[in-house]
DNA sequence: ATTTAGAGTTACCTTTTTGTTACCACTATT
DNA sequence: AATAGTGGTAACAAAAAGGTAACTCTAAAT
């Protein structure tokens, strides 16, 4: 770990990454268990979707709650640091659109 | 590469990554030569800046203009498509500030 | 003849990130 | 007794990103 002067590299160091933006952008409509995520996230592992809900977590973006049910449910909801990443995410997505000839394919 | 639907992903295939932010943050300041960039990131090896300003180039978000002068001469510069991830970068920071808290140390 | 300057390139290596496969725990149901 | 359902973990493999050191090219200056 460093430390950012940089609070765009901030950033990017909680949002990067290739499958956080989905996941956070997937819990912005609500609350959602493990395996709703992995549903609406195709192709991702469970074990890197495991991991970065982890991180997400420690970074204080969502909230993970386990009920002790069987068989298990754990919910996973945004904080609202997570809810207010939603500037940014519309910002980027605005930018992406007018520049959808610079998108890969 | 890939297709992505999400413009989300699209800008962050684009700007992230460990240096293309601070790369096209310094360029957002007007054209500068490749020395001029390096001495402004610090600890960037030559080969990475060479790397990610071609695939900054490459993606349309600068161009390179190089001069047949001996020692050589390269200036670097934002096109428009460039200089309107200000915006982006405008909110990642709000962002980034508010949240200190969370940035890693 | 050697050195200096700017902007690289090349070959090679290490670190970080992401992916694959198999397996576990616990209970209810068939 | 076997199987399904949920949310994982462990061990390993592959790919992507980043880093280091040495080398190139050319003309002018020492």
């Amino acid at each position: 770990m460093e430390f950012y002067d940089c609070p765009v590299t901030a950033t990017l160091e909680v949002i990067g990454g290739k499958w956080k933006p989905i996941i956070l952008y997937v819990l912005m409509s609500g609350t959602k268990r493990f395996g709703a995520l992995a549903v609406r996230i195709p192709n991702i592992s469970r074990k890197v979707l495991t991991e970065q809900l982890r991180e997400l977590e420690s970074d204080g973006l969502l909230i993970r709650r386990k009920y002790k049910e069987i068989p298990p449910r754990v919910e996973y909801t945004l904080t609202p640091e997570g809810k207010s990443l939603w500037d940014v995410f519309n910002e980027m997505a605005i930018w992406g659109n007018n520049n959808r000839r610079i998108v890969k394919k």
